[in-house]
This record gives C-alpha cells, sequence and structure tokens, in this order.
DNA sequence: ATGGCCATGTAAGATGTTACATGATTTA
DNA sequence: TAAATCATGTAACATCTTACATGGCCAT
C-alpha cells in the first residue's frame, strides 16, 4: 500500500514570506504589529491592509506555519504570533538558496513603463515628464537617505542594509532619468547628491 | 439644474497604462501582440497571460478608451486595437506629469525582501545566500545587456532607453549585494564587469 | 463621560493567475 | 494530411484593495 500521499505546500507569496520573515525575525508579534512596519517602511508598493493582513495570518496559522505563542492580554483578543517549525522550513525554502528567476529578474518600475511611451510624445512633454520626475526623485532619494542613517545611528545593522538597498535603487533610477534627459539632448540641471 | 455629473473615469492601473501606452506608441495592435510584447521583455513580473490580457482589453474597449481599427483579416478574428481620444486623454492623465507618489517611490524588490530576515540567519547562511543571488545576478545583468545592446543596435532608442533602465536597476541590485556581503564581513570574489 | 485613536476584524469588488477549450495556420 | 504552433478566448480560483463595523483604551 503506498504511504498516503502528503499533499504538496503551495509556494509561498512575496507577501507570506516577507510577513514569516518578520515573524522569524523580530520574534512574537501581533498582526497589527506587521502592518505598521509594512507602513513605516518607505516603500509604498503593499498597502498592508486589515483586508490584506489578517486573512493572511489566518491562511499561516491554518496551514500551520504559524501559531498563537501568548494574548497581548489587554481586552482586545491581540495575539501573539511564532513560527512554527514548518514555518521555519518554509522561511528557508522560501529565502533560497537558490534563488528563482523571479526573484533575480528586474523589478517592475513606474517610471521605466512611462517612458516606453516616449514614442507618443513631443521633446516638449518628454522634458516636461522627466523633470518632474526627477524633482520628485531627488526628493524622495534624501527622504530614503535620512532612513537609512537613522537606522545606521540606530545600531540596526540589517535595517540600514535593507535601507541601503532601496537607497541604491533609488540613486540609479535617477541617474537613468538624468542619463536619458541627455540621450534625448534635454537640459537638465544636475545637482550635487551627498551621497551615502 | 445641475449638469449631470459625468461618473469620473476610475484611475488606470499599471497594467492598463503599459497596456494603452502600447496601443498609443506602436499603432494598432492585436492583444497577442500586446501580449508577446510583455513576453519579450526582460522583466518577468508580469506573465500577461491570456486571462489577463483578454478582459483587460475588453473593459478598455467597453470604456471607450480603445476601439477597433480593423481586423487582421485571416480568418481568425483577430482585431488590431487604437486609442480614441478619451484614451489619448487617459494615457496622458496616467503618465503625468505630475508624478503620483508611487510612481516615485522604490519599487519592490525580492532580494530585499529575503535580507530582512538575515537577523535569523547564521554568518555562514548569510553567505550562502547572498553568493548564491549575486551568481545569478551577474548572469542576469549580462543578458540585459545583450538586451539593451541589441536595441541600440537596431535603432531602437526608445526601447534602448526602457533597457538601459532595466539594466542600470539590475546593476544598483548587484552592487548592493556586494556591498551587503562586505558590510557583513563576508568575502566576495570581485568579478569586473564590462558595463555599458 | 466622551471623543479620538488603537486594534481586530469582515464584506464586496477588482485584478491577476493557472488551466483549459477551440479553431486557424504553418510545417514536416 | 498530421502534428505543432499561433491566436483568441473562458472558467475557476487566489489575492489584494477599499470601505465598513466593532469594541477597547486614553486624554481632556
Amino acid at each position: 500500500m503506498k504511504p498516503a500521499r502528503r499533499k504538496r505546500p503551495p509556494a509561498l507569496t512575496e507577501l507570506e514570506g516577507s510577513v514569516l520573515g518578520m515573524i522569524g525575525s523580530r520574534g512574537p508579534c501581533t498582526p497589527y504589529a506587521i502592518r505598521r512596519d509594512f507602513q513605516e517602511s518607505p516603500s509604498l508598493y503593499w498597502s498592508a491592509s486589515a483586508g490584506a493582513v489578517y486573512p493572511l495570518i489566518g491562511r499561516l496559522k491554518k496551514q500551520g506555519l504559524i501559531k498563537v505563542k501568548r494574548t497581548t492580554g489587554d481586552g482586545r483578543g491581540g495575539n501573539l504570533y511564532v513560527l512554527t517549525p514548518a514555518g521555519e522550513r518554509a522561511l528557508r525554502s522560501w529565502l533560497g538558496p537558490p534563488c528563482p528567476p523571479t526573484t533575480i529578474s528586474v523589478p517592475p518600475d513606474p517610471l521605466r513603463n512611462r517612458v516606453e511611451t516616449f514614442a507618443m510624445l513631443s521633446v516638449k512633454e518628454r522634458a516636461a515628464f522627466l523633470g518632474d520626475a526627477i524633482r520628485h526623485v531627488e526628493a524622495y532619494l534624501r527622504d530614503i537617505q535620512a532612513y537609512t542613517e537613522r537606522k545606521k545611528a540606530d545600531g540596526e545593522e540589517i535595517d540600514y542594509l535593507v535601507g541601503l538597498g532601496a537607497y541604491r535603487m533609488t540613486q540609479a533610477r535617477l541617474e537613468w532619468l538624468r542619463e536619458a534627459a541627455r540621450l534625448l539632448g534635454l537640459k537638465v540641471t544636475e545637482e550635487n547628491d551627498s551621497s551615502l
């Protein structure tokens, strides 16, 4: 008689992996603490809305990847979750190595998507778009820099590293926008960045 | 009497904007041609599956943003779509300026998400992760470089620019991974890139 | 004690995915 | 002409978003 085939666990989504990673690396946390972590991050990609996080926690719990360690105790029924051994295995498998192609390939970029349409635009319109984008990214870069330096000053080495990743990516986008303006024969003011 | 309030058109999603942009900048195209464009791109972010593209085209058509210009003529009932004036307005509004914060803020990065969990990992595990990631990104960078140089050689200026954006972002991710390895006191082989 | 924020959820809807179905065209 | 591929779709499902509901805690 063949052994009962255990249903293979479906691969974790990016959001599930990130949440599992938070629980694993920050220790016991409530769903609300997880939401705050996402909201504090400089990326706007995930809203980490209640409607995303609470059901996700429920799924992970039902799959036995996390379990309640204890309650917050403040009458609001908050639960502190931790990884189960199965959860830690799932997390390590999501982490890799090996890195799957979707982890390696270039992330999506709304600015790049918009530059794709430049064939439709006049030189003037291109200049208007790039000028506006460059100004906004410059301001945003300073925000990320402050965020990253604060993490470093607080001695949070991993958070510093993560912030640095966001900073490097933003720097690259900004330099690309300036390069695009040059290649298209547009004038741009070359601001001197005080870089990390 | 108040004028009848026209229902405000909902903002375009990133995928809708990109598709509208393809139709606008490449001229009349079939849904299939749009899917091929996505599949040819080095990014794996959108599968541009049939189940995404065909219903999306249907929505844009129903909203009056695109219309059928003519059929392909080859018995397969393929339609060539073009922008309507309302479609061009919607596209320009999606493009900006001004760039909304979601367009400016740092794109999501699966590698960054994984580094967030480093607190859980031993030095050895971190080194294994970074080493694997660095090797894969190095190989991927060469692919993007070839893709970008081909576009340049073909004289496709806009596509070259877009490829360059993907290249710059990949370059930044690779340099960040190497920087991370150094900051964490790990040894990495410093390969000399022949860069664009 | 009450108005505002904290915290946990749920409901409805939009959008994307995988898998499948179907017929036309090209190629061996 | 048979098999492979091109091209257009549909169906079932998963996941995320916005908006709402509910009740506890806290400051005035």
